[in-house]
DNA sequence: CGCATATCCTGACTGC
DNA sequence: TGCAGTCAGGATATGC
């Protein structure tokens, strides 16, 4: 299931929507834009062109070509569906924002359905932006990745490693899947970071910064849309490569003991007990 | 402040 | 087969 925006970088977002001027903004959904009105949003968008693609983070950010960024956040469920003007798009359920582009040849559409946050401040607060969203990472996961960065944010924190490395604070881009995927050896889900030890910190920071390279590169599928990859997708073989996540009652791939699950907070959780201790 | 819990929404899945 | 119920997923408001 999601967790990630699809792609570093989003050329496939990019490649559908950058130089591509808006002619029609509609929004359906009546919590989907935040931080500002509907209206101002349409507003902000109508008539601009999108400058860039990238991402922060889980915030998808398409700079337009004055000085707005349009974000998005797709949260849980939410879906970004790209149809060329060639395609005829029945609207699909739950759609809450629809933005029309002008293409090179003809009318082309970008429709998002279960759209979950817009919103278009003006690209000067950016870097502050995420802030209200408690975002500390940069494109793929930034400082949080440098084991002294970890460890720094980490110290005084008596929660489980799982529910401090969901916190985007730690690291940008890290959700539930991830976090288990990041920790093992002494520790586990677990464990409070007062008694992890300093070499395991530095693994765990390794660990986050591979799973979030490994995730994003293995989604480069056809796929032309931009969607958050699904944990039982079909082609990735990340999902093949979890060692205990979704392997309740399973072998670890690991070490072969059983893998057990447990609830953090509102989420599944997977530890091993023969290499997570 | 830190931590836990409830809540939002939808598609997938389970059980009757 | 259809329908109701449950759950996962990320962020955040609320309560302690």
């Amino acid at each position: 299931m999601p967790e990630l925006p699809s792609r570093d970088g989003s050329p496939g977002l990019e490649g559908a929507v950058v130089g591509r001027r808006i002619v029609e903004v509609k929004v359906l959904g009546r919590r989907t834009v935040r931080r500002q009105s509907p209206a101002e949003l349409v507003t902000r968008l109508e008539g601009r062109k999108f400058a860039t693609a990238g991402r922060r983070g889980k915030f998808l950010l398409l700079s337009l070509d004055d000085d707005a960024v349009l974000v998005v956040h797709l949260r849980m469920s939410g879906q970004l569906l790209h149809l060329s003007g060639a395609q005829r798009w029945p609207m699909a359920p739950h759609t809450h924002v629809v933005v029309a582009l002008r293409g090179r040849d003809r009318a082309s559409l970008r429709r998002s359905a279960d759209l979950r946050e817009w919103s278009s401040p003006p690209r000067s607060t950016v870097a502050a932006y995420p802030s209200s969203s408690r975002i500390s990472g940069g494109t793929r996961c930034s400082k949080g990745c440098r084991p002294p960065t970890l460890a720094a944010r980490l110290a005084g924190r008596r929660a489980g490693l799982k529910a401090l490395l969901t916190d985007q604070r730690m690291i940008a881009g890290i959700g539930s899947i991830y976090a288990d995927r990041s920790v093992s050896g002494q520790s586990s889900v677990l464990t409070a970071p007062e008694v992890v030890e300093r070499g395991e910190v530095t693994s765990l920071a390794k660990a986050a910064r591979a799973v979030l390279r490994d995730a994003v590169a293995s989604r480069g599928s056809s796929l032309r849309d931009l969607r958050y990859r699904d944990l039982d997708g079909e082609v990735g073989s990340f999902q093949e490569r979890h060692a205990v996540y979704d392997r309740a009652g399973e072998r670890c791939r690991r070490c072969g003991d059983h893998v057990e699950r447990l609830k953090i907070g509102a989420r599944a959780a997977y530890l091993c007990p023969g290499c997570q201790l």
